[in-house]
DNA sequence: TTGTACGCGTTATCAA
DNA sequence: TTGATAACGCGTACAA
């Protein structure tokens, strides 16, 4: 038995001390070596000694234990108000993503759109400690206590300017009334959304804006609001238009969700898709491809902004500046088969 | 300046020494006084006394201190194939709900199907200590390291009995094959799902028995295999199916997803559903009803079994009885348009 | 019944 | 450039 292997028989991961063991150094020169930071506090050679055993002996860190020292959970609460709604996964995918790099790990919680639930999720997870909070609903965002845990936007902003990453609500709009006119539509119906939720009010003041650039009557018969992001809201909203009396051969749904909302109600008076009326959604959500009739819908890439958003939320932490902390990424109309030129009926 | 007050200016959350020195007592017994399984070790008063001051002075359990010594996180690890496939986001839900009321939080991991990022995922939540598993990925169940947090499976089950909460395969296949034979086919094919992962070669077997018990001739040019749950194998199965020149008038695909890769093939190949050929999924996941054509499929309580897993993972974590741990939840047939009887062509 | 001492794995602060 | 040591906040043997 050699002098060497003197290491009482371990149980469990493998720890600093391990790891300091094996090259035969301090547990706090590998704790050096290791950290980004502190790198270039120790000899090269050393520190690449160090990587490589680290790596050889599956060393990783225990978040627990670091967290203990630095004060720091190294997990992101990430609050969503509806998991099922396909535009969110993969914008936590994108979350994921970076996050991971860095150590942290994503607390994801569901809200149901319930200011009472997102309540107790908040409290929940700011027990946990959580270092950074990335929220895609909309509430007060004094709730997250920022100035404990920074707080970043997703698909959301707010007056205060707080951090955010949203998609080109405006430009998508615009490129989506531009489509209409081209096709032909002059009365074109708004399912606008939550008018308390940036995303909803954006998109209806754009649908304005676009209506009187091309010249459009504005018409209130032709607008009508659904309480929530859901097909259960944008199909009540929809029978509120139907029987407004207004007429029209467009809808511009305020995102896909309400605009399977419409589909199901149009289908219910017997108006085709898009044989009578045509319906654009927003967001390009997962299926949208699929629907009866494939959706025409807005295209903002959801992956990227939850990647954007965990990124600049890290740089935050890090107290990097908060400088173009408001990143807008653009909009793309992507045309399907819901949409065509007006009957002229 | 009173005697008392000589505690030093602290910053951050009240701890366990700041209660501790207003009380004038030694930290350790203020955590006797506050911990539910050493309260009767301490002086009643003393006891009494110590929870009120710690209300007052709004003191909060240090969770990453508290892990670190116990090993224990009050976190449960959710490892999920594909948060993008609508199926599991109502299953969240169902464990959340179990979860919350516990005092647990759910940590949710994605692998995106990948064996290596199932390994880091897994890897990343046993850092975080995780107290028990919820897992619906398809791998060595080793991975988990049960003995250290007890293991429950969600839609999946393996050989070695480890508590599982599935959906009734087997009869919802004899379900889906029934409708079908009702309808006149004759010709059945099977898209089948991975072979590795159980659900998928249960409802492969099921489909095998269930033709053979309706007297139905098995053709192996009727069978070809998805590489994984997923649009992408669906299609590409499909394309084998045509491709190796077997006919037939129906299609029982492995799940939903895979039952929209078949969609998308036949419609490559100017088939109509169910026109030419009818299409059957499993899982009646979200927007099921929403595709072209509404997809016929079989239904299974989402919400109950992530619901049912939550609370067998709970029992197990107290240490309650392994018994009834393998929970079969009832499958129902829903009909949709995309089977009708077979053109007789 | 309460206090002492220690350790979980890591990092920060010294000193060498 | 590295090592020794303390400390993060808590829980728990052990001693008193």
């Amino acid at each position: 038995m050699s002098v060497e292997s003197e290491d009482p028989p371990r149980a469990g991961p493998t720890t600093l001390r391990d790891v300091a063991r094996r090259v035969g150094i301090h547990p706090a020169t590998v704790s050096r070596a290791l950290n980004e930071n502190t790198r270039h506090l120790v000899n090269a050679e050393t520190a690449l000694r160090v990587s490589e055993v680290a790596r050889e002996m599956g060393y990783r860190p225990n978040p627990i234990a670091r967290g203990l020292k630095t004060s720091r959970s190294m997990t992101i609460g990430v609050v969503l108000p509806d998991l099922t709604n396909p535009l969110f996964p993969p914008m936590v995918r994108g979350i994921e993503d970076a996050l991971s790099p860095a150590g942290f790990t994503a607390l994801i919680a569901n809200t149901d759109n319930d200011i009472a639930r997102a309540r107790s999720v908040v409290q929940t997870l700011r027990l946990r400690q959580v270092d950074g909070w990335i929220s895609a609903v909309a509430t007060r965002d004094d709730m997250f206590e920022e100035h404990v845990a920074p707080l970043v936007l997703l698909n959301r902003q707010d007056e205060v300017g707080t951090p955010a990453v949203v998609g080109d609500d405006r430009d998508g709009i615009v490129q989506a009334v531009a489509h209409l006119v081209e096709l032909g539509h002059t009365r074109i119906a708004c399912v606008a959304g939550p008018q308390a939720i940036s995303t909803g009010s954006n998109r209806y003041s754009a649908y304005i804006e676009a209506m009187l650039a091309y010249g459009l009557e504005l018409d209130h018969a032709l607008v009508r609001f659904a309480d929530s992001w859901s097909e259960r809201a944008g199909a009540a909203a929809t029978r509120e238009l139907l029987d407004g009396g207004g007429e029209f051969t467009a809808v511009l749904a305020g995102n896909d969700m309400t605009a399977l909302g419409c589909y199901e109600t149009l289908g219910e008076r017997g108006l085709g898709v898009p044989d009578d009326v045509s319906v654009v959604g927003f967001n390009d959500m997962h299926f949208a491809d699929r629907f009866d009739p494939p959706l025409t819908t807005v295209r903002i890439p959801h992956h990227e902004m939850g990647l954007r958003a965990a990124e600049l939320l890290l740089a935050r932490i890090a107290g990097g500046d908060d400088e173009s902390s408001h990143v807008v990424l653009p909009a793309e109309l992507v045309v399907r088969r819901s949409t065509r030129a007006p009957n002229g009926r």
